[in-house]
DNA sequence: AAGAAGTGGCTTTTT
DNA sequence: GCCACTTCTT
């Protein structure tokens, strides 16, 4: 197969450039994604380089899957193990730290291949330990702020010690003092953090020159996507791995550098040429998705920023409609804007997708409700995700503690909970003795048992926490995933106690729990570890999910980077939320914006609107606060805007008196691990509130549904049900099971929701009966 | 020790 | 308006 056939002169030759640097400046819309599988491919076929002798590191694991997935096709099937490497910079880092990690333990206390994750929930819940420990409180400094300013000074190389000497007042001592034992504390759970995954591989490859080198035989070519969002930590690691051949092709946009909060360095993509001498330097400057009115738009608008390498996209396509700009009074008005010109937009031009984006996730709520009220399908990409949620990651902190009971903060999550009668006394009485004594709150657990430390209550509950853990550890190697999720669940009690509290609220944690145990099935089968599994938890991102088959999809801007749409939506172009406050004050926070900007505009292909609102709540209760437009708004030429006015009038029900209740529903329905606000679910919704909905999509109509039973039945033994049966199911309600596997307690059952999907399920924890 | 009820304090973006 | 944290009650 030829890879460069149907190319443009630019994309050719960075497909066909071979050895050297490559700066390929690739700008919105440009067919990049296209240019780094073509190059992958044409480098295996055409020059013969072994697959696994490349590797292209992406951001998301999203953007990692697609590219794997066009490489594999190119190349024509199943590829195994003579696959390029393409993989996230994080599970790159953490393959690597896992497979040849265990030198750094030489440069690292404590460190075992077995290290645990610490995302930042346990950072938080970390730094709440240092806080207490050090008599100071949030009022010292959120600790969130704490967090991104330890994570800040990591990843620009900063030590505790090199903030201690520079410290200028008391405060910078003190937060020198939290940040070096947060380090301390770390290496102490043998855990790494965000931070620490990239970092800890780069001194490791700087330490060990055995493994620099074989790293360095291994990847001939390097190829890194995204480019402009490396932090420096990632540029280092780049260095290491193309030292040897310095076959690094990087792409990138400084046009679309939006996370620089997070530490990424636009220098790094500035400096390419600098950095790397003798680097090619190729743009891709015909845009292929937008029309003319859309790229022009955008293009003005960045052209407003100072720090541009610059450069002027051109596309073919015709002009287009203009920007729309609409005025509204308030922000429910703003969402009932859009949701009204969503089904203009959609019966005039049906099956197309249409993105709402917006600047912070809150934004989200109110255009919900207007869709809902439309009955119209979303799905929500970003905000929590599944494995935030509090049962899984409780659940998950039990199985963290079996692989490492050095990791206290897990430990610290589950100690007492189900509640087993170790209370905050005890907890603390732990805590602090582990502190006194340098050593984990396991530890700490067994020695002030054998020294008989607790009085006889709690010695008698923390013995028996003890025998719970000791006895699941000794059994854990002999069991899948899954089984061993089952086994903490039962054993625990963690089931349990769920299962006393027959709330809507304990169902859905009962039903998120068993999504956890359809996922560890479908890990076991593919033969991973329980490690693996752990990872994978970690490392999934919130825009991972994103389901490309929604009508409707709502989701900052920051998540939509990479993707396109036909129809897109940008709300809340107001000074102080976009541009946000916390950006407007430095010019380079200011730039940033813009960028992001930038980004939302060039994500669409056919149509762009831009709304703002004159007034807008703080938060629920406040007075509605008087905004002033965005400069953005001004930023795009007058001739490609034309202003919009509202078409229907939507009054018909008080949204008000629903906020609260579609709240509860869009809470339950957004942790089902499938987020889609189904049609059946909208108009259950309304009809139990004795409402019309505005208007009845022309899907075919469900029968009325039964409010979802509450109670769960006793668990009767059964008869097992067999495919083609239908069933009821406590949250998904009636389906049909299309498929049987395995048999009494493991058997799986593919069962076929109206409005939900497909869903696996496991019959023995599913709670479903007989319809 | 564990739940219920009340109150302060703050909201960017996320691998 | 929401969440995390505190105080109150048993």
């Amino acid at each position: 197969m030829d890879f460069l056939e149907g190319l443009n002169p630019q994309q050719k030759a960075a497909v066909e450039h071979v050895e050297g640097p490559l700066l390929l400046l690739a700008g919105a819309g440009s067919g990049k994604t296209r240019v780094i599988t073509h190059r992958i491919a044409h480098l295996v076929e055409a020059h013969h380089v072994p697959g696994p002798c490349i590797l292209a590191v992406t951001f998301t694991n999203k953007a990692a899957d697609e590219m794997r997935q066009r490489v594999h096709s190119l190349l024509g099937g199943d590829l195994g193990r003579s696959s390029p490497m393409v993989s996230t910079f994080h599970s790159f880092c953490v393959r690597l730290l896992r497979r040849d990690g265990a030198n750094l333990a030489q440069i690292r206390p404590n460190f075992t291949k077995n290290f645990t994750i610490y995302d930042d929930d346990d950072q938080v819940s970390l730094l709440k330990s240092i806080y207490k420990a050090l008599g100071l409180d949030e009022k010292f400094m959120p600790y969130r702020a704490c967090c991104s300013w330890i994570s800040h000074n990591k990843s620009h190389k900063l030590s505790s010690q090199d903030v201690y000497s520079s410290a200028k007042d008391h405060k910078g001592s003190r937060l020198a003092v939290i940040y070096d034992r947060y380090e301390q504390r770390l290496r102490q759970a043998n855990a790494l953090d965000f931070d620490d995954l990239l970092l800890e591989p780069v001194r490791l490859l700087q330490h060990d020159q055995d493994l620099r080198e074989q790293y360095n035989r291994r990847f001939e070519f390097v190829m890194i996507d995204e480019y402009q969002d490396t932090n420096r930590t990632q540029y280092d690691l780049i260095r290491l791995l193309s030292d040897a051949h310095k076959n690094i092709a990087v792409v990138g946009d400084e046009d679309q550098s939006i996370y620089g909060w997070r530490g990424a360095d636009i220098r790094n993509i500035l400096d390419f040429e600098h950095d790397f001498p003798n680097a090619s330097v190729i743009r891709l400057e015909q845009n292929y998705r937008s029309t003319k009115n859309i790229l022009e738009a955008a293009s003005a608008l960045v052209a407003n920023n100072k720090e541009r390498k610059g450069k002027w996209l051109w596309t073919e396509s015709a002009a287009g409609s203009r920007i729309g700009v609409y005025e509204a009074v308030d922000a429910e008005n703003e969402a009932l804007f859009i949701a009204d010109t969503i089904e203009n937009l959609l019966a005039m031009d049906r099956g197309q997708r249409v993105a709402v984006l917006y600047r912070t996730n809150f934004q989200s709520r109110q255009i919900e409700e207007a869709l809902r009220r439309y009955g119209r399908k979303y799905i929500v990409v970003g905000g929590f995700s599944f494995y935030q949620r509090a049962e899984i990651k409780d659940i998950l902190s039990y199985l963290k503690v079996l692989v490492s009971p050095e990791d206290s903060i897990s430990l610290l999550r589950i100690v007492n909970n189900p509640a087993r009668g170790i209370g905050k006394t005890t907890t603390d009485e732990i805590e602090q003795f582990a502190l006194e004594n340098q050593m984990s709150m396991w530890s700490a657990i067994g020695r002030m048992l054998d020294e008989g430390a607790f009085p006889p209550r709690a010695e008698a509950a923390v013995q028996a926490f003890r025998n719970l853990i000791d006895e699941l550890s000794a059994e854990v190697n002999k069991w899948t995933i899954d089984e061993t999720l089952r086994q903490i669940l039962d054993r625990s009690g963690y089931r349990r106690m769920l299962q006393a509290v027959e709330t809507p609220e304990s169902e859905s944690r009962l039903g998120n729990l068993e999504e956890l145990l359809n996922a560890a099935v479908d890990a076991a089968e593919r033969g991973e570890g329980v490690t693996e599994f752990l990872d994978h938890a970690a490392l999934v991102a919130d825009s991972d999910n994103l389901d490309e088959r929604a009508e409707v999809s709502l989701l900052t801007m920051h998540n939509a980077k990479g993707l396109e749409f036909p129809y897109v939506f940008i709300a809340g172009l107001e000074e102080g939320l976009f541009p946000h406050t916390r950006s407007i004050e430095s010019g380079e926070g200011m730039e940033e914006e813009r960028r992001l900007c930038y980004v939302g505009m060039t994500r669409a292909e056919k149509r762009l609107i831009l709304t703002y609102a004159k007034f807008r709540r703080k938060f629920g209760g406040s007075p509605p606060e008087r905004c002033i437009p965005s400069r953005f708004l001004k930023e795009v030429p007058a001739a490609l805007k034309e202003t919009l006015g509202r078409g229907m009038d939507v009054t018909q029900v008080d949204l008000y008196s629903e906020q609260h209740a579609v709240r509860e529903t869009v809470k339950k329905n957004l942790y089902t691990g499938q987020t889609v606000n189904s049609v059946e679910n909208i108009n259950q919704f309304f009809t139990e509130r004795g409402i019309a909905p505005v208007k009845l999509p022309a899907a075919p109509l469900p029968k009325p549904q039964q409010a979802v039973a509450v109670a769960r039945p006793p668990q009767v033994r059964k008869k097992p049900f067999g495919a083609g049966s239908m069933i009821r199911h406590p949250k998904y309600g009636r389906g049909q099971i299309l498929k049987r596997e395995g048999d009494g307690d493991d058997a799986k059952l593919t069962v076929s929701f109206p409005g939900y999907g497909l869903k696996k399920l496991i019959e023995k924890y599913a709670g479903i009966k007989e319809e």
